[in-house]
This record gives structure tokens, C-alpha cells and sequence, in this order.
DNA sequence: GCGACAG
DNA sequence: ATCTTGTCGC
């Protein structure tokens, strides 16, 4: 993989567009992942009109901790619990541009993973991994820098095309792409009566498993745990005192 | 030329 | 993403 120093952040689009090109060839599709003890969830938010930018990541410890018999019978799925958090903020250095997401939000992110003590072997991002353009969104380019397994989570799809997923939480169809039809992820349930969210490779991990720990993770909402936790940090609510 | 378009 | 109140539903 090219060294990171090689990599400018502040590309023209057409450079920006080249540079993904060239990535993506080391994008990694199939599993190579340690066990999984420490999932993290990352998202980014802005804060001024954009002006600043906040990069959160929540740590999660797997498995999730059995739900104490003498506690409030918490209904269902067991909560994982937050094991470590980091909020990380800079000034906003570009654009949001359909297609060049990561340009605009990696290096936050890559900031608040250099302040965590702890190293996750799990990943997710919100936003998609492979189910890009050019095979190389914002999840596939973190995990990519990171070198570690991520998965890509997104609330709408930005290409390919798909029909849609059953009823019931757990159903998925796949997404496709390009003249081959190209399978680059899942549109899947995560909640019944619930608008699907889109699941795909970010790197080093396959679409299977990461429909896998997507739905391992599920707790009462539409998005997995660990992004929904990064996306509530990031986007300030859950901030009460 | 006309849409589509992660966050 | 963010600006924002109340409101429908489990």
C-alpha cells in the first residue's frame, strides 16, 4: 500500500477521482480479521454551518455483557458496552462532494483513532465501503489508512441498484452495480417498517460477514450500535448535563 | 442535454 | 451534514 505521506488531502476533484482509482486496487474484499473483543463505530459531524469539523469514535466491547438478572429486565438485545470515546475537532477542510466523501472526512477521523489507547479489530463507518463509484467510499479509505477490517453503513444508497428487501428485520437483497451487475452490498432491514439501511465491504472484510456483525449489532433502532453511539457523539445529542 | 448524488 | 416543534406510534 502507498504510503500515507504520499497522500494530499486537499485534491481538485480530478486529482481526487485519480487517487481513488488507484486506491481501490488495495482495497481488500475478502475476511482477514482478528477476533473480535473491541468493535468501534466512527462518524463525523459539523458544527457553524460546517465550519468545524467533529470526528467521533465509540469503542464497544464484544461480546455484550450479559444483562444482570437482578436489573431492570431491559428487554432484548444485551447493551455492548462503551468501553472508550473520543471527540476530535478541526477546522472543515473541504467540500461535500458526492463521490469524494472520504477526502472531506478521513483525516478527522484518523485524528480521533490516534488519541483511543485501545485498538478495535472492527470497524464501521458511517457511509458506504465499496458500494462506490469507483469501489472506494469513505469506509474502504478508512480502513485502508487505518489497515484495519471496517464496514461501511449508510442511511441511503449512493449507487447501484436493487429491489426491495422483505419485511422482516434481517432481510437483505443485494446491491448491484454496473453493466456485469456487479454485487457491491446489502440493502437490509434493520427494523421492521423501516426504511433499509445500506451495508458494504469497507476492507479486509466480506460482504457476508459484514452483513454478519451489521446485524449482530442491531439493538432497538435502525442502526447498528456502534454507529448509532458515534453518530449521537458526533452530531452533539446524548450530551446532557 | 437530463437526472442522480454517502454525509 | 445542519437548520428545527410538535406529533404519531409502539
Amino acid at each position: 500500500m502507498p504510503s500515507a505521506d504520499l497522500h494530499d488531502w486537499n485534491l481538485a476533484p480530478r486529482e481526487a477521482i485519480a487517487l481513488q482509482t488507484r486506491l481501490a486496487g488495495y482495497v481488500e474484499r475478502a475476511d482477514r480479521l482478528e477476533p473480535v473483543r473491541r468493535i468501534a463505530g466512527v462518524d463525523i459531524g459539523f458544527e457553524q454551518g460546517g465550519e468545524i469539523t467533529r470526528a467521533a469514535v465509540v469503542v464497544l466491547a464484544w461480546p455484550p455483557q450479559a444483562s444482570g438478572e437482578s436489573e431492570p429486565a431491559t428487554l432484548e438485545p444485551a447493551t455492548l458496552e462503551i468501553v472508550e470515546q473520543v471527540v476530535h475537532r478541526e477546522p472543515t477542510r473541504m467540500p461535500y462532494v458526492p463521490g469524494l466523501l472520504s477526502f472531506r472526512e478521513v483525516p478527522a477521523a484518523l485524528a480521533a483513532f490516534e488519541r483511543l489507547t485501545m485498538t478495535p479489530q472492527l470497524v464501521m463507518v458511517d457511509g458506504q465501503g465499496i458500494a462506490h463509484p469507483r469501489r472506494i467510499g469513505v469506509a474502504s479509505h478508512l480502513g485502508l489508512w487505518l489497515d484495519l477490517p471496517t464496514i461501511g453503513v449508510a442511511k441511503s444508497r449512493l449507487c447501484g441498484r436493487h429491489t426491495e428487501p422483505g419485511p422482516e428485520r434481517g432481510d437483505w437483497t443485494p446491491l448491484v452495480d454496473g453493466p456485469d451487475d456487479e454485487v457491491i452490498g446489502a440493502v437490509l432491514r434493520s427494523r421492521v417498517k423501516v426504511k433499509p439501511i445500506f451495508v458494504s465491504p469497507g476492507h479486509r472484510v466480506s460482504l457476508a460477514t459484514a452483513i454478519d456483525w451489521v446485524t449482530r449489532c442491531l439493538g432497538r433502532t435502525k442502526l447498528p450500535e456502534p454507529t448509532r453511539l458515534a453518530d449521537r457523539l458526533a452530531s452533539r445529542r446524548g450530551e446532557r448535563r
